[in-house]
DNA sequence: GTGGTCTAGACCACG
DNA sequence: GTGGTCTAGACCACC
């Protein structure tokens, strides 16, 4: 369920979490479902607990999870949240599109971009 | 000409970096145009001279800008590679369409988004 | 009559002692009488018997409650004790007003923040 | 300046980052100044440079101060923040003081310590 | 020199 | 068995 990329510059920690939370704002885990223990996910991905700890940590900060000590973590949905995050995202792609803009890109080659990139979505949902 | 912002999580270096990339790309600066040289730049954003260094190190060795010993930096202006540039960065969009696609953003949002944001631009480039 | 709210990083076991100790202290559970069976509450609560036991215990040994072997457990009510814990609470809360002092809260705000929280209980009695 | 409580229940990064709040908040702490670096705090209370690392993120994270990787981290004064947090003072201060009023504490009582508290913290300041 | 991440392994509190 | 904290020590990126 959880695939790290150890090509990605982004810390260990920081993928996992942000797995998790796509998997959860995309429904695919449900509310109050468990997430896997920290020490068994470390055994599967063989890495530190530790790191595990931490994207948990991170997720139970920004409201994804909800944490009971000796029961374990669990999706916490909470849909306020997902606007503000979706939010976060579109802000995210504009700044970026900007920056193709004034790097030379033209109009014509983002529109293009962004239908093949939906279309391919689509069908990979399909699937 | 060059702005360093402290509170991005950034390394300094990829901020000026990418800084000069632009304004080579976009064309204020010019073929053969001439970098300010480590020495002044650092002086002027007070820097370590070495960041300054390892920010042109990067421009060569991405093709953006050529040294010429005892000299000075100056502009290259590959067609070629603004192409490899341009991209790269398509790339790096791709990525965070899917994103934003996984995380539940509908296409009308993404379209319009793009629109706005193009729209902005142009008014934006008239001034 | 308990409520666990697992949002409150407290242990249960704690929120189950305070919210008696509360219903004792305020008179509602009288002199004497019985509390809930371990077994019976921790059905009732769907968890373990083992954290209602150290509720119970906890209870026990700060003297709200004594237990009664085979029979349960049962309100204690010593008025020496209540005065250690009001003690203790007035102590608890001049480490918080201290605090906010030290954050550059002005006597006046405390001393409205005060009045308004007097009031509001008074009329909330009443109901 | 930093004094860990081992008695304290809290962890001890919650304690360090509550001892910089309170000095940054209060002004001891001047916008910009440099805070100890991570290894030296770390020597000066002997404890784990892990432990004061993560005071410090938590500090970074609520926006107390700011990170420059390879320079240290800095005072950063946020004024909104700060009303924020006593905003949240506050309102813990009032759940505090229900408490209070529920098991049975008198509004005399409290009042009066609110006055004597803050006697005592206008002559401490003085000295 | 600075901060950031990760591992290994320990111990504690909780249920 | 669960999560939470801490230590010790390593390595990396940045300045």
């Amino acid at each position: 369920m959880i695939i790290i990329d150890y090509n990605d510059k982004r810390p260990i920690y920081e993928q996992i979490a942000e797995r998790f939370q796509n998997l959860i704002i995309s429904g695919v885990m449900e509310k109050d479902e468990k997430l896997p223990s920290v020490r068994m996910l470390a055994v599967e991905l063989s890495i530190n607990p530790n790191t595990i700890q931490r994207a948990y940590a991170e997720l139970e900060r920004d409201g994804f999870i909800y944490t009971v000590k000796g029961r374990g973590n669990f999706v916490k949905r909470d849909e306020e949240l997902f606007n503000k995050q979706k939010e976060r995202l579109l802000k995210e792609l504009e700044r970026h599109i900007k920056n193709c803009l004034r790097q030379g890109i033209k109009k014509e080659e983002l529109l293009d971009k962004l239908q093949v990139v939906m279309m391919d979505f689509e069908t990979e949902a399909m699937a």
